[in-house]
DNA sequence: TGGCTATTGCAAATCGGCCA
DNA sequence: TGGCCGATTTGCAATAGCCA
């Protein structure tokens, strides 16, 4: 086997437009699912294809499948592909995603009947709600409650009459629109992949019809799984399975020619949380997943188990995992050197604070006492600006952004005038005095909460270092890996890089870094301060950065 | 751990000055 | 007065997040 030569990588051009498209390979827009941090379906079609030239490739691996982009551009180029993932909706939408569908007309003609009757049926029948989960109410208006609750209701019936042989192909078209229109239907804001409920005035203007959503989701669904299916050359394995990365039971050692992936950046508490994105399809129905899918939807939250999850049963030895790899070992000390530094800043400001209580008895307490301490004289700053906020907005005669105006300059006043004459620093020590047990604790809680913060932070690279680990296990000598990852920041200022970690940790293994590509991705906006109307030319650049690292496996 | 905000970019809609 | 065109305003989706 060659090795490449730079110039193949130097021609592609990992800048796309439309990023979040299905597959490479179809000019469609839409997608079959929404799902958070999606791979752009051009960039793993172009990586895939470059390796390919001088290696051969036959499976491929994604241990963090997520939506199923590399199971899809996988099959299209003829590989073999294996897939995992810990959240039931990834596995149920990716195996749609890379599905091959038989007896496809007569499949179509089925389901359209399907759907066209459900309407006209629901209209006909006094159709109560029969599904109910905690917050529905909440999440959902009475009418779609009533109209999913018909839909599962039928839907559980067509599926129950199936064949074997079809019983799978229609449960995986139908559970996933369903799944779709479970999410079009419900009071979430779309931009948001944790739950977070439209504002009021949206509410009252939101009369979405579950039966036309649905049956434009299947039809759709349907139209891309025709296309996808037709350009098809080869038959191929595709084998997507709920389990754990660290452990990939299913998969042959030194079997995969190519792993390619994106792992979470971060562990959950920072980055996406998957559970709470798949909340409310797995509430609808993952009691029919489970029982026509054989997934095995458990009821804990998934983000429990994932990477750094507080259920992920870490074993690994910090010490070798964290220096394996010397960014890694930097990204301790840093934290470490961050968090005693604010620790004792923290600790400073709790024995500042029971000298504070003793002269507020004493009523001697001065601006100055206050202000010695930044922690405190923040905190204070902040309590009292919070609960001003609330009073004017309680009594709802300013708009929200005034009343953030207002509340900022009452407190500024209320500590430029703080020792102006002895009776107002009487009232203003009682006003500082009340403040005292909500900021004790705050910082009681900070103190608890930093060293943890830390351990969450190592235990993600540990969890991660052992799906490094299992990749290994099941790559030929010679095979390559992709792994496409961002940075992040940690304790509010620490970057995290994750390529360098990543690259440290195959270097140690054994692997030598072929390429490293960076691109930029723009579906993140970050804040800049420019008005509506400024000139293209005097846009800032700031959107995020995506490192895509290639390496090979040269020795054992 | 779960309930939720504020600031952005984009582009359609609207405004307002100017000219024929 | 209608149409054009650039400037503003408005509507809306979006955000690997934030905070008690």
């Amino acid at each position: 086997m060659l090795t490449l030569p730079r110039q193949d990588w130097e021609e592609i051009d990992i800048n796309y437009s439309g990023e979040n498209s299905f597959a490479s390979f179809l000019p469609n827009n839409s997608n079959i699912h929404a799902y958070p941090a999606k791979l752009v379906p051009n960039l793993v079609h172009d990586i895939i294809n470059t390796l390919r030239k001088y290696n051969n490739i036959e499976k491929t691996l994604d241990p963090f499948v997520g939506s199923g982009t590399v199971g899809l551009e996988s099959k299209y180029l003829g590989l073999d592909f294996y897939g995992s993932d810990m959240n039931p909706l990834s596995i149920l939408i990716s195996r749609t995603k890379t599905l091959t569908m038989e007896n496809t007309p007569h499949v179509i003609n089925s389901l359209n009947s399907f759907t066209e009757l459900l309407e006209k049926e629901y209209k006909e029948t006094h159709a109560i709600s029969c599904v109910s989960f905690k917050n529905i109410d909440y999440w959902f208006k009475k009418e779609n409650i009533k109209q999913l609750s018909y839909i599962k209701t039928r839907l559980d019936y067509f599926l129950k009459t199936k064949s074997r042989k079809y019983q799978e192909i229609y449960s995986l078209i139908l559970l996933t629109s369903f799944s779709s229109t479970i999410r079009k239907c419900s009071l979430t804001r779309n931009g948001e992949f944790k739950l977070y409920r439209m504002v009021e005035s949206d509410i009252a203007k939101f009369n979405p019809n579950a039966f036309e959503i649905f049956s434009n989701t299947v039809n759709q669904l349907l139209d891309m799984l025709n296309h996808t299916n037709e350009i098809y050359e080869k038959k191929t394995i595709t084998e997507i399975t709920l389990q754990n990365a660290k452990e990939l039971l299913n998969i042959d050692d030194e079997s995969i020619d190519l792993i390619f992936t994106s792992p979470p950046y971060g562990d959950s508490k920072t980055t996406v949380a998957y559970g709470q994105f798949s909340r409310l399809p797995l509430q609808w129905i993952g009691d029919l997943i489970r029982k026509y899918l054989k997934i095995d939807v458990y009821s804990d939250n998934c983000d429990e188990y994932l990477l750094g999850g507080k259920k992920s049963g870490i074993f690994l030895d910090k010490e070798i995992v964290v220096n394996s790899s010397e960014t890694l070992k930097k990204l301790e000390l840093q934290m470490t050197k961050t968090i005693n530094d604010e620790l004792s800043r923290l600790k400073q400001a709790k024995l500042q604070l029971s000298f504070i209580k003793e002269k507020i008895n004493n009523n001697a307490l001065t601006l100055e006492d206050l202000s010695n301490n930044n922690v405190i004289y923040e905190l204070v700053w902040e309590r009292l600006r919070l609960n001003t906020l609330r009073k004017i907005n309680s009594r709802a005669e300013h708009s929200k952004q005034q009343a953030k105006i207002i509340s900022s300059e009452e407190v500024s006043r209320f500590f430029s005038s703080y020792n102006s004459c002895p009776r107002k620093k009487y009232r203003n020590n009682k006003v500082v005095e009340k403040t005292i047990p909500s900021i004790t604790e705050t910082i009681q809680r900070k103190i608890n909460a930093m060293p943890k913060r830390v351990t969450e932070i190592i235990n993600f690279f540990l969890d991660l270092y052992k799906v490094v680990i299992e990749t290994d296990k099941k790559l030929k000598l010679g095979g390559h890996q992709v792994w496409v990852v961002g940075h992040r920041t940690v304790l509010g200022e620490i970057n995290v890089n994750m390529r360098d970690i990543l690259k440290e940790w195959f270097n140690s293994m054994g692997y030598n870094e072929v390429t490293s590509l960076q691109r930029k991705y723009s579906f993140k906006r970050m804040p800049h301060h420019i008005t509506s109307t400024i000139t293209r030319s005097e846009q800032i650049d700031t959107m995020m950065e995506e490192y895509i690292l290639i390496v090979k496996k040269e020795r054992k």
